[in-house]
DNA sequence: GTACAAGTATACGAAAAAAGTATAATACAA
DNA sequence: TTGTATTATACTTTTTTCGTATACTTGTAC
């Protein structure tokens, strides 16, 4: 559906939610920003939450594809997850928490349902990787899977914590720290293995 | 009424202003996250509208005090020029244009009142300094003191301009740039005139 | 020219949220 | 014990937001 009038709809939408979440945010509010009439809004959509649901679909399947991307380059096995790292660490900047905590907070049942499913598929594909990568003898064969997958999404929070921030000269030192952290604890400390492509 | 309450009432009312202003945050979201009950809430104030000139009065005298210490001290007159943009820079930036924006499209006739007899107050205070100044011989004759508060106001908005800060390394560049302009274009070109105390 | 698609403007009723109040109860210090 | 500060709850009123119905405009493909 790439009708100029429904691509402003989402432009202008994902900038007010990622500001301020979307329940701050109205559907008339929206219209009147990106310049469309409220009927044309209710064309394309059933309400504000299946518009949220739409455009929280788009962002995952880019960062699907850019995650398959990543993972089927030539890059060593480092760069990969250094990448990945990075690519997550962005997204979460940008959107802010603001819209996290509506979704959950929302107490919609199709909503948090939608959300689940999409956060469980993509934590199946990651897992899957990692699952992957671990019987390829790249990482430690006595680490848990789940364990990474708990460990990497801390992390990014704990990226956002101001106090943490201080203590580095810049959010990048921050995240190159966290990253070597992530890989020396978890890299076999085989030398021949560093560099090593998949 | 440095009551303990209130004063976590008013703190978490200026976090949550700054980040969305005020209409998008209601009464209730803030003693929730206040931890404090509606009713101590109507006890300090009538309104929320109440609230935020409050807040507004108390941020406004505290700039004027600072502006006050600013041209109170013994520095040269293009320094105290120099603190009194960066101040104004600051706080700009801090308190978003959301804030602003919500004052001048509240449409609450006392709001737009106290705000307009605030900003007046300001504008003369300010006005008056350069008009001295200009007496002192330290800024140009022949400039209108207007273009001037004019052409200050322009320049905190245009700082913000995604646009241009993309040409600068970084923010402070950017300021040092424009104040540099600021002086040059209205300070006298008498070379003794440099670094004169007031 | 007409038929159809995309969009608009406006007005409206229903529903939900937020505002604001009354009341009774607690907590605690002078 | 008396008073002050605060809370919790439940409630009414007001405002906002939602979502829809209707009639109108505009562009364009046939």
């Amino acid at each position: 559906m790439p009708s100029p009038k429904n691509e402003r709809i989402r432009k202008t939408a994902v900038n007010l939610f990622w500001k301020h979440g979307f329940t701050r945010v109205t559907v008339e509010e929206i219209c009147r920003e990106a310049g469309v009439s409220k009927m044309t809004f209710y064309k394309y959509y059933r309400n504000k939450n299946d518009l949220v649901k739409s455009i929280m679909e788009e962002k995952i399947n880019e960062s699907i594809v850019t995650y398959r991307e990543i993972m089927a380059s030539g890059l060593p096995y480092t760069s990969k997850v250094e990448k990945i790292i990075l690519l997550k660490m962005e997204q979460t900047r940008e959107m802010s928490s603001e819209f996290f905590r509506d979704y959950f907070n929302s107490g919609d049942e199709e909503l948090m349902a939608f959300m689940n499913k999409k956060t469980r598929m993509t934590v199946e594909m990651v897992t899957e990787d990692f699952r992957r990568a671990q019987e390829q003898g790249l990482i430690r064969e006595d680490i848990r899977i789940e364990f990474i997958m708990y460990f990497m999404n801390k992390m990014l929070h704990l990226a956002q914590d101001k106090e943490l921030k201080k203590h580095y000269p810049s959010m990048n030192d921050l995240i190159m720290e966290m990253t070597r952290f992530f890989f020396y604890g978890v890299m076999k400390r085989n030398e021949s293995q560093n560099g090593q492509e998949t």
